[in-house]
Formats: structure tokens, sequence, C-alpha cells
RNA sequence: GGCGGGGUAGCCAAGUGGUAAGGUCGCGGUCUGCAAAACCGCUAUUCGCGGGUUCGAUUCCCGCCCCCGCCUCCA
């Protein structure tokens, strides 16, 4: 069955054809956090749907070089590192720091690169495109010192977000320098160094200054992956300017088609409003954790929804999250009991939920199967039709689903000393049929987080809500 | 104004030219000392609204309404 992708380009659902499957990896950008503040739940929504874009390409046999950028000298950055009065690389680091690990939490594969904007490497690697750029008649210095692309020497400019360029009005979001540039629309390559930037400055042929915030990803993607890239995603709020920009800079500087696929996932929203810093409406991921979610069911509540849906972000939808994983992970504990003594193991012959996820990462569709096919488990080994062997088969078949899914609880927990005792006494309660005494006692496992479950096999210990 | 995305049960959410997956919640049942888990049953005569095409439309076409986003440094 054929890979199929919603490209932002054309509009449509396309086949999925990489540049050159046979001789190398596929090429993969992504846009990254700008580390002025914690990166919010929403921007980790676009990062887990990368994720599991990444993983589904290597489940069906891809190899994947990817890279996202991490931005770390822009307005809001200067701005910050002022106001707290650090060097500019100090400031950002704690953010830098903060994003991998509520990357980790959120079990987000790292990239296989992570390229920094104020990496020397790429400062050069810019001011070579811009000077290209310039010398091609595609970008101009304006009276300002800074440098800007000539949109209107670039007859593609508007055809990813497939806007008339006359047509474009301001939001006032962004101060426009309208005296500078030739055309509303130009946007900064380099930005020529001012008071307020203090000692951020790097040296270039067009005086000092520091980068424009579109060409860091021209420069790092063409650095790390070459000219032409199979995908390159982000959120929707990425497609313009920002992805538009990247298309004219790259494109202007190599004269070839910069990216197969554009994927854009879009927003994570709060009461039917995007989330947004802005807005003052977002959660960061400790903001999730501390109210006593884990980083799986964050995982799932915003892995669970198509990632061109808009997606409502709720403490219901956490709650939702928290039961559905608990389902999933109640089955792999009694198929691992159904499998234990059988060590033969091949994977049962299923495919419909990786062919859902070939459907432009139908991830509904590929839950709506996981479920039945829990349910159908579920009612086998009730009524004893389940033997060991398919059992096994199954979790071999998980085992090969969760590679994409990665929602599988950690490791064991151990049962803590206190509990197994508590779980004895109570035992010893029902035996001498004390069944007050054997409530009292489960209601004080149960505040330890642990639930007991009478079983024909004896009692059993869960845990609620596992990591 | 331009360009997109969305409107399917209390909530979340797939889907198809032939009469609506799944999750969650709720109710009833089996099991249990009682529970929990699991399973079984019930819960949208109906898919924003109005037309049209068709034997038949939630699905295709036309018009309209509502929500959200982007329109030059937002994932």
């Amino acid at each position: 069955m054929a890979l199929r992708f919603f490209n932002t380009y054309s509009r449509e659902i396309e086949e999925f054809e990489p540049r050159d499957p046979a001789k190398r990896p596929i090429r993969m950008y992504t846009c990254g956090p700008t580390v002025y503040s914690r990166a919010h739940i929403g921007n980790f929504r676009a990062y887990i749907f990368e994720d599991l874009l990444q993983r589904h390409l290597e489940l069906r046999g891809y190899k994947v070089h990817r890279a996202m950028n991490i931005t770390d000298v822009d307005d809001k950055t200067i701005r910050g590192a002022r106001e707290a009065g650090v060097p500019l690389a100090k400031f950002t680091e704690q953010f830098k720091k903060a994003f991998f690990e509520d990357a980790m939490a959120l079990r987000i594969k790292r990239a296989d690169e992570f390229p920094c904007a104020t990496d020397q490497r790429y400062i050069d690697r810019m001011i070579e495109m811009i000077r290209t750029l310039i010398s091609k008649g595609l970008a101009y210095q304006a009276d300002d010192k800074s440098v800007y692309f000539r949109i209107n020497k670039f007859p593609g400019y508007g055809k990813l977000a497939h806007f008339d360029l006359s047509q474009l009005q301001s939001t006032g979001r962004v101060k426009h320098d309208e005296y500078d540039k030739e055309h509303i629309g130009d946007f900064a390559l380099w930005k020529a160094w001012d008071e307020e930037d203090g000692d951020v400055k790097w040296d270039s042929p067009w005086g000092s200054g520091r980068p424009g915030w579109h060409i860091e990803c021209s420069a790092m993607s063409t650095a790390l992956l070459g000219d032409q890239i199979d995908i390159h995603c982000g959120g929707v709020d990425n497609i313009f300017p920002h992805h538009e920009a990247e298309i004219a800079q790259s494109e202007g500087v190599t004269d070839k088609r910069f990216v197969r696929y554009w994927l854009h996932c879009a927003h994570l929203l709060v009461d039917g409003q995007k989330m947004a810093k802005s807005l003052g409406n977002f959660y960061t991921v400790p903001d999730v954790l501390a109210k006593g979610y884990t980083g799986r069911e964050l995982r799932y509540a915003l892995l669970r929804v198509h990632y061109r849906v808009p997606l409502n972000f709720t403490w219901e939808g956490m709650n939702e999250a928290r039961e559905s994983l608990d389902r999933i992970d109640e089955w792999l504990m009694r198929l691992r009991e159904v499998g234990e003594k059988q060590t033969v193991k091949r994977p049962i012959e299923k495919t419909e939920l990786e062919e859902a996820l070939y459907d432009d990462l139908n991830i509904s569709a590929a839950l709506g199967f996981l479920f039945e096919s829990i349910r159908e488990t579920n009612r086998a080994m009730d009524e004893g039709k389940l033997d060991a062997a398919s059992a096994n088969a199954w979790l071999e078949w998980w085992k090969r689903i969760n590679s994409v899914l990665d929602l599988e609880p950690e490791v064991e927990i151990v049962v803590p000393p206190e509990v197994t005792q508590l779980a004895k006494e109570r035992e010893d309660a029902r035996r001498k049929k004390n069944w007050k005494r054997s409530d009292e006692l489960r209601e004080r496992i149960s505040a330890f987080g642990w639930e007991v479950r009478d079983t024909k096999e004896g009692p059993k210990l869960t845990r609620r809500g596992a990591p």
C-alpha cells in the first residue's frame, strides 16, 4: 500500500516518493524551538507529530536523517537576555536544556542533528548565501544597513501559502520599516546591529549585525541535508512567512527545488483558541506533570488526534488519555500472563493499523483498530480461547506497533513493601470474612496509588497512571 | 478583504455513493463478599443549515451559517 501525505504546497494528498530512496536516507527537516522561554505543549504537539512521522517512516523500512533547528538568536531571545542581565548564550542555555527534558518526558525521538543558529559554522553559511542572493539581484542592502530579500525578483514567492502578494495586509504584529524596504513584503536576511542588541553581533560584509529569522533554516538545512530535502515540517503558522521565505532563499541560491513534501501540523487550542505565549493561555510540560499526569499520558493526548485537525486541550482529554492507556496496559499484562509459558515468537499478521498510518498518518483509524483488537483478544482470553502462542504473537505485533506509538508503560514498577504488607493483611482479613477491615485496607492501599484486585488467582496489585 | 482548516452522540473522534469505527463518560447485566479489571447489552433514524444530482448523500455539486488559524521574526 502506498504511503500518502497531504502536501501543503499542492494542497493535495500525494503519494510519497523520496528523492532517492535507494542510495540514502530520507532527509527530513523539522522546525524546532526558539529558546526564549520554555516551550509549551502546543509546540510539543508539532514535535510529537514529527516524531510519529519519523517512526512511521522507519517502521516502513526507510532510514531517516532528521535535523531540528534551535533558534537561539532573535528579537525575543535578545530581549530576554538583556532583561535577565546575562549573556545571550547563558540565557538560551536553560531553555535548550528544558526543551530536551520535556522532549524526553514525551518520548520524542532525538533528531540526528540539532543545529543552533549562533553556531559560527552556520553564520558563515548564512553570510555566504546572502552574498549569493545579492549577486543574483535577489537581495539588497537598504539604507538602514540591513539586507533584505527582494520578493519581486522571485516569481514563486507566495506559492506555498497561496498568497497573492498584492493582497497582503499588515496585521500590525510586526513593526515595518517601510522607508527602508523596496516592498513591504521584503524580509530581512541580515539585520544591522542596533543598540538594543548589545554585544549580540557578528561581522559581515554588510557591517555588524545578526541573521534574520528565516535564513538560518535555509543555511542549516542545506548544510546538513543538502540542497534538496524530502520532507519539511512545522506548525501551520510557519507556512507564512517562515517557510515561504525559506523556499525563496534556498531556491534563490541553489536554483533547485528545495522541498518535496511540506507537512504542517494544526494548532493545539485551549478553550477553542490557539495556545500561544502571547495569549497567555498555555501550559508547559511541567505544568501538566504537576497536575499528576505523566509524560506518557500527555504524549497520548497530543498524539491521538490527526495532525491536520485542530486539537482542543482539556483536562477531561487528559483523563481520557489516562483511561485509554490503562486499557492498553491491562491488555498487555494479560497477554504476558497468557503467553508466559510459550517462547516461540512470531508476530500476528495484522496490517490494518500500519495501513491506517500509510494514509496520511490516520492515527484515529489506527487507534480504532488497536482498541478493536484489544476487545477481541480480551474476549478470547475471558473465554480461555487464546493460547500462549497467539498471546505472544499479539505481543510481537504490539512491539512493532509500539515502535511507532511508544505508549508502553515504563519498566515494571516494584510494589513498595508497605503496599505488599497491607495487601497481605487484607488477605488475612478476607479469609476471616472481615469485609469491613478488608475494605479499609483497600482504601489505604489506594492512598499509595495502588489498586488491589481480587482475581481467581488471588489478589493483584496494579498501579494507576503508570509513567 | 485574501488564503487555509474545522463543524459527526454528553465529551473526544474515524469514515463511506447504499442507510454511521474507536476512545471516554453514563445506564443495565455477567463475574465479585463488595469492588476493580474484563466481557455482554443500551446510548446519533442521524452526520452545521437550505437546495440540487442520484434508485439512494453524512459522503458529490451549489448557496448560506458558525468556530479556529495565517496574511512578514508564532509550532
